[in-house]
DNA sequence: TGGGCGATTCGCT
DNA sequence: GCGAATCGCCCAC
């Protein structure tokens, strides 16, 4: 398996977040492959860098392949691998992992034992991994993040995104279709 | 400078 | 299924 270059992130935000469902993410050594994503466009209310410019988001306002990490809701982590061209301000939400390295460090971590509470959450799988604020700004294709292309093209479901109030129709949540990692189940296509 | 508000999670009913 | 926990950010005053 390759491993995922800066470039593979210099592109429309809504091609390269299913791309992203299958390949593999750990964070000095621990993760699992990439079942749950969300996109978010810089033209959509529903964004961070929708508002412009400010402290928290500036990182998505830089260059693709690197990690934007912000504070949810007072106590979580999550994080965001940023796209597309410099200004764009687009980004990809990691919503949920299957985990397969490091699953003793990730139930320490999390004081869980099941493997499905470990990573099925954005701010579950920060805390599984130990990424927080201090990696804000970090570049994707060096330690301690390595990301690797998954081997084969996966079946994938897509669906609206979770707990937002903006721009609630859209799409952009995409998921590896048929995974118990999930955060929550994709609701069938009618 | 202060108050309202989340791209959430967990425990209890 | 519902509501509390919890705090950095952001804008209005």
């Amino acid at each position: 398996m390759r491993r995922l270059r800066k470039s593979f992130f210099d592109r429309s935000v809504l091609e390269v977040a299913p791309e992203l469902i299958g390949a593999t993410l750990t964070f000095n050594g621990v993760g699992g492959i990439i079942v749950e994503v969300e996109a978010y466009h810089h033209t959509d209310p529903a964004a961070h860098s929708y508002g412009g410019e400010t402290a928290r988001n500036a990182v998505m306002f830089g260059p693709a392949g690197y990690a934007y990490v912000y504070r949810s809701y007072g106590i979580h982590w999550c994080v965001n691998f940023v796209c597309e061209a410099q200004g764009s301000a687009s980004a990809v939400l990691i919503r949920a992992l299957e985990p397969t390295q490091g699953l003793p460090l990730m139930r320490r971590r999390r004081g869980v034992a099941d493997a499905r509470a470990l990573c099925s959450g954005p701010g579950r799988l920060t805390e599984a991994l130990g990424i927080t604020r201090a990696h804000n700004g970090l570049p994707l294709d060096a330690p301690p993040f390595a990301l690797r292309e998954r081997a084969a093209v996966p079946d994938i479901v897509t669906g609206p995104r979770i707990g937002i109030t903006k721009a609630v129709d859209l799409p952009w949540r995409y998921g590896l279709s048929g995974s118990r990692f999930l955060s929550k189940p994709f609701k069938a296509f009618v």
